[in-house]
DNA sequence: GGCTAATCGAGACGGTACGTCTGGTCTTGCG
DNA sequence: CGCAAGACCAGACGTACCGTCTCGATTAGCC
């Protein structure tokens, strides 16, 4: 008999903070302002969410991630797919909702550990994906060596690419080319 | 004419954020709780300072730097001193005082690019040094190719370390241990 | 729909500012001070009244008027009445809380021309009731003239003993039996 | 052989606090405003004067007393003169000078009862003497009682048009051609 | 004509209160 | 019972003055 949860009013304060965080800081969203803006009382939201982190995490698990969502088409030349992906992401953080993405994970990550931990593996899952295959592929051409680990190389991307939007130092072109250099000549067979 | 600016006061309100950034948040900090700890009236921080964001760089340019003061003794073996530099930066991000610092230096620069700019190359400038004379060894012993940029090299354990420690997530001593096996490989003659 | 206002948290205050302005100056009372002893937050203070003279109005307006509550019983002696009833007032308005009561008035008005207008009506009122009782009397037994106007002589004596209160020298028992004289001399039949 | 104090400071103080006074509230004048239009340090005002009501105190024991400078006519005709000086001290008072002079004597009387006291008698100076004047020419016409208080009869007519003017309710004519009347009846022989 | 001691301007300083804003909790009545 | 509306306590915001405190820079007499 009790009446539902409403999900159009979850629906709307996930959109609401997706659409928030994009706008301005994480810190610069409000409940208040989400309330507002999601057409909702400041009360509905106290009562299904016990942080401000937590509706963040809601909304970036289950939205659209704008910004790190990076897909490139794969060659047969692994030093061209890496460079025009890494470009990609690279370039993709430094906009704006890339910086705020990453700005709000490590805001979020300062208040849930268990959390951040849980988004950036959301949010680095793609990334991971797409570099293992690429290595995979790599290794089955035997340009790769056969002990190299996808995953790592996928995280100092991430970590140099995140880190240069975070401080509002975007990688340079040439930053980049170095980069994907020294990383295969590191990773050849 | 007047009475000249105390350095005292001066010097009260910035250790006084220094403490307050290591104990807490950037957010956190409170002009108002930072003139009481420093036994200063708020307004004398508002005659002096347009933002938190301007105190916390003054405190940072000036004061004493904890975490980033990594500095480790250079032997012949570039592999061994690589290991044990890399591994002290990034146990030393991880730690609490690392952590604030880092999320500090994203917080200021989320307010005025500028100013994080100069923080991040006032942070980076010992840890470059190092770098770029193990490597200038490295090409003297002729073990590292000569044309490698040792900035870039700087920069990238810099962002791993920081991202890990923003995260969350420090860096385990494997992934530490393959970051430079594979960094020498992508670096070696 | 939403909560309704507190009338607890409104008397509360009311009750503090009539304690205040009795125990200092009006304007000693700061709203700050108001509403820390009122056990309420400012913002309380701010929503429901628009200024520090509009507080006292309400709480003079709806409290117990202490100082002005002069009621001395009737006798056939309309001079002894007159001069008892005179003298009571003028020794109540020479009190602390008298005076308090009297300058508050003032600063009030200083604000709000039309609230000090009502404030003044309303303390007014009793006196110039009895003043009019009085007089009545008087001229049922044929002492007074039949043209007085009651309302004139109650305003002369409140001015006289007001601002013989305000600057702070009461009027002397001489002065007071010299004006009653004069008065009787000026209503007598 | 120390340098003598500055009369021009002094002087300019004082003219400041009376433009200052006349043109706001007694409250509302600020040392620090007062030292800025009069052009002299706020050091200067408070090496000098001990308060704000000693300023204005002094300022107004030397100063032009603007308001209060009721000067009439004396006729034959004591009920003329007595009616046409009431009219005029009460419609001076009611003047914003006028409210704003005896408001700002209130409030130093607040402060220092006795200051407050000197300077109401400054004040109340050449109203006693014109009344003990006209008073004294009707007693030798032989038309006012040899045993009236004149000092009695001016802070009577003092405290009415004064307290009228604080409370922003002026006399009427009405009450004013009352109240002379009633007088004149009371002291008449 | 230099010496010297208090005055003067300027304004920094520790405070207190201002009136505003937002955060997170609570309390209503409607649906 | 969910929800909107919004009152409530709490406390930081940045501003305005307070009264005290240095600072040089004058500016008289007195030597």
């Amino acid at each position: 008999m009790p009446r539902p949860r409403s999900e159009a009013a979850r629906q709307s304060v996930l959109e609401a903070m997706r659409a928030a965080v994009m706008a301005g800081t994480y810190e610069s969203v409000t409940i208040e302002g989400l309330a507002e803006s999601a057409g909702v009382s400041k009360q509905t939201i106290y009562r299904w969410w016990p942080s401000k982190a937590a509706i963040l995490g809601e909304a970036l698990l289950e939205g659209d991630l704008p910004g790190a969502d990076v897909s490139v088409p794969m060659s047969d030349d692994i030093r061209a797919d890496l460079h025009a992906w890494f470009t990609a992401m690279s370039t993709g953080l430094a906009r704006p909702e890339g910086v705020a993405l990453a700005r709000a994970l490590i805001a979020v990550t300062a208040t849930d550990h268990e959390l951040g931990r849980a988004l950036n593996e959301r949010l680095a899952q793609p990334i991971r994906s797409w570099v293992a295959e690429r290595i995979a592929r790599g290794q089955v051409d035997e340009q790769v060596r056969p002990d190299v680990d996808a995953g790592a190389i996928a995280d100092q991307l991430i970590a140099m690419a995140s880190y240069a939007a975070l401080i509002g130092q975007p990688l340079s072109a040439e930053r980049v080319e170095e980069t994907v250099t020294r990383l295969l000549r590191g990773i050849a067979r």
